[in-house]
RNA sequence: GCCCGGGUGGCGGAACAGGCAGACGCGGGGGACUCAAAAUCCCUUGCCCGAGAGGGCGUGCGGGUUCGAUUCCCGCCCCGGGCACCA
């Protein structure tokens, strides 16, 4: 048993080249469409990026519109729009193929032509109708719909660009105004009518106007719609459908309920049992956890034979698959379920037994939950603080864990309404990847670079960036660098390569620049002749303490913004600072020892070892990380731009808190500036405290 | 096609809220120390013109707003990711 993405374009199995047969199965669903539109409300209390978000609120796809009965031969034929407002621009209707009223919509003369592309839209793959989606093909089922808001009577066709999966697997075809309805009706001859005025030069039956218009031609006896904006159009005919029971305003969404059942081996099984009535029933708690039967063979049953039953592994274990239980009403035969549940039930919830993991009477304490992931504040959502992890699971696993979340927040399990408070999304460290002539990858350790290019085995190469992995044969491990400069190299290196969202290749030239850095700031606290400590216990001067003072705050900064790479170059400024200004040791331990513990989320061991180096007997795990003083973080003086016609031309050093007259007129006062403003006529000064004076010369 | 990101020196990247573009590191150039080398330290390094002082240009491209734009607005180009007949 495969799942859709597993299939080949061709029918066959990705792994072994199998034929494939489709076939239905009765499986678990679970109702997260239920969930739909909170999902997407709530996505509005989540510290995410702005892409994840909108990705989940494509997939979610909520739309609102109308259903709209349509009266037919074979009784009413329910279609969901999103434009009930271009009703009268109706001119045919589409039925999806495997549409339960195409039988009996299809009449005697049609029959053969139906049968042949509903029979032919049933063996092409959901992959091969989407690969030639741009030719549109259907078939006339020789009936006719009545518009139910002009009496007119419109073909009904079969086609394959309707989807059953989706509304009601039905829709009524305004060409005028939806470019697919519209490249349907050209291709058929279809009638195209315009009932939504547009821009000067709108020509309907040469393209579709989707855009916004005022109503036209679109009045029956009861109700007009004509000179209404489409907004108020389509409320106006939702109102006048419910009045005439025809119809209903409704929300519709892309997301489909969650296929939860698997046929294979591992994954949990179904607390779920079937009596001799063929009903399920739960198993009572007292009877759970239920755990997977031992098995050596986990393979699926294989058969060539088109029609027989699929079967999963667990159906072959004889004691399990079927057994006897007293439910209740005493013992009796029951048949287990035997499909298990997919990966994401576990990764669904994990996060919470992290909170409680020794808890053998619930999945996690109440008071525990709420202490770590509980609401913080009046509409907070909760959740965990930060949840690093890749892109890649934007709409699966962080899509049906909040679904999960929500289930477990309505059952009273847990006190927040949303899993993950903070996502964040850290790039990949890419690699180089080589290419011969014909395209295929070629082992990139073995290539050379000569001054044009790239070369392997004599021949070029072209060169790309992309994944590290085997298929590519980029893949490099960081054990080297590690063996070479430690852990605290390696672990700066990589935050200082940029910031942590993005993806960026592998390259280890400038790897020294770290390895350097961690030397210096050793050498500031430790003699390297005789490995004494070279701290003194003088206070550091008012320059070297705003120095350290600005450097926390903007350590800090990056800490919280997860931009490490700019907290490490404060603390390499830092470290610049010391060294110049202490160049034979003697650095202050006022200033020393919060230098360490700025360090030592970044570089730990190194940190850990100069801290019990500076006579500390306890680990600095224990201490507080250093806080700014905000008195020290702003200059007394600070040294400003002066531009004249937005060009700097000198710069002058002010008090901090000089107001605009005296910026002004020390600049005035700037020889160069006053040679330059000689002559010439100042039409405005702009002078903005802190930071600049500008000069408009005309 | 639609929806999201992103484009800054030779390279990785800074610039919090429209106010000194290029922090920090790598690489390059020059120097000190050394018998020599490594390591270390110092100076220098966006591009162009100029001997110099200095001047001009510069954040993908073209416009706009503003005293002032990498930052805001409009229109393009290129790269990356997602979705793809969802009515």
């Amino acid at each position: 048993m495969l799942a859709n993405e597993e299939v080949t374009a061709d029918g066959r199995s990705e792994r072994g080249d199998f034929p494939v047969y489709r076939r239905p199965m009765k499986q678990w669903m679970l109702r997260i469409t239920a969930y739909a539109d909170r999902l997407v409300r709530d996505l509005d209390l989540l510290e995410w990026t702005d892409a994840i978000k909108a990705q989940q609120r494509n997939w979610i796809g909520r739309s609102t519109g109308a259903r709209v009965r349509f009266d037919t031969p074979a009784g009413p034929l329910e279609v969901f729009t999103t434009r009930p407002d271009t009703l009268f621009g109706a001119t045919y209707m589409v039925v999806a193929p495997e549409h339960p009223l195409v039988a009996a919509l299809t009449t005697p003369d049609q029959r053969s032509a139906v049968d042949a592309y509903v029979a032919s839209a049933a063996r092409r793959s959901d992959l091969e109708r989407q690969a030639d989606a741009k030719e549109k093909t259907g078939v006339f089922t020789g009936s006719t719909a009545i518009n139910p808001v002009n009496g007119e009577a419109i073909p009904i066709w079969v086609a394959d660009y309707v989807l059953m999966g989706y509304g009601t697997g039905a829709i009524m075809a305004v060409p005028a105004h939806d470019e697919r309805d519209h490249e349907f009706a050209r291709a058929f001859d279809l009638p195209i009518v315009q009932v939504v005025t547009g821009p000067e030069g709108t020509d309907v039956q040469a393209e579709a106007h989707v855009g916004d218009g005022v109503a036209m031609a679109s009045a029956n006896a009861e109700i007009s719609l004509d000179g209404l904006a489409v907004a108020e159009a389509k409320a106006a005919i939702t109102e006048w459908l419910e009045a005439q029971g025809l119809g209903a305003g409704t929300v519709q969404y892309k997301l489909r309920d969650w296929l939860f059942s698997r046929q294979r081996y591992w994954g949990e099984p179904f607390p779920i049992v079937y009596g001799d009535d063929g009903e399920p029933r739960a198993l009572p708690a007292d009877q759970l956890p239920l755990v997977l039967p031992p098995m050596d063979d986990f393979s699926p049953k294989t058969s060539d034979d088109e029609d027989s039953e699929p079967e999963p592994p667990l159906g072959r274990v004889e004691g399990w698959s079927t057994v006897e239980l007293d439910l209740g009403d005493g013992p009796r035969p029951y048949r287990r379920e035997l499909n298990t549940m997919p990966n994401w039930a576990g990764s669904c919830w994990y996060e919470l037994r992290y909170l409680d993991p020794t808890n053998d009477e619930a999945f996690v304490a109440p008071e525990n939950e709420r202490y770590w992931m509980g609401p913080q504040f009046d509409g907070d959502c909760g959740g965990v603080d930060l949840y690093v992890g890749g892109v890649e699971h934007a709409v699966l696993h962080l899509l049906y864990a909040r679904f999960w979340h929500k289930v477990l927040f309505d059952l009273g399990h847990v006190s927040s309404s949303e899993p993950f408070r903070r996502l964040f999304n850290q790039g990949m460290i890419q690699a180089h990847v080589y290419r011969d002539e014909r395209g295929f990858p070629v082992p990139a350790d073995e290539v050379v670079a000569d001054g044009e290019g790239y070369t392997y085995q004599g021949r070029p190469v072209s060169r790309e960036v992309g994944k590290m992995g085997k298929s590519l044969k980029n893949a490099v491990a960081p054990d080297e660098m590690c063996e070479r400069y430690g852990a605290d190299t390696l672990r700066l290196y990589e935050m200082f390569g940029g910031p942590l969202d993005q993806s960026r290749p592998w390259d280890t030239t400038a790897v020294v620049g770290m390895y350097r850095l961690l030397q210096r700031i050793w050498r500031l606290f430790v003699d390297e002749d005789d490995g004494t400590p070279r701290v003194s216990d003088e206070a550091p001067s008012d320059d070297t303490l705003r120095q350290l003072h600005r450097t926390i705050a903007a350590v800090r900064d990056g800490m919280e913004t997860l931009r490490f790479n700019t907290s490490i170059a404060r603390i390499t400024e830092l470290t610049n600072h010391l060294t110049a200004t202490y160049p034979d040791g003697g650095v202050p331990r006022a200033v020393g020892e919060p230098l360490v513990l700025l360090v030592a989320p970044l570089a730990p061991h190194i940190a850990e070892e100069l801290w019990a180096r500076l006579g500390n007997p306890d680990s600095l795990a224990y201490q507080p990380y250093p806080e700014a003083m905000d008195d020290l973080l702003v200059d007394e003086a600070v040294e400003l731009p002066v531009s004249i016609n937005g060009k700097v031309r000198a710069r002058i050093l002010v008090p901090a808190d000089a107001d605009a007259s005296v910026l002004e007129q020390t600049a005035r006062d700037d020889p160069k500036v006053a040679a330059l403003l000689e002559g010439a006529t100042v039409r405005k000064v702009i002078a903005v405290p802190a930071k600049m004076v500008n000069f408009v010369v005309g």
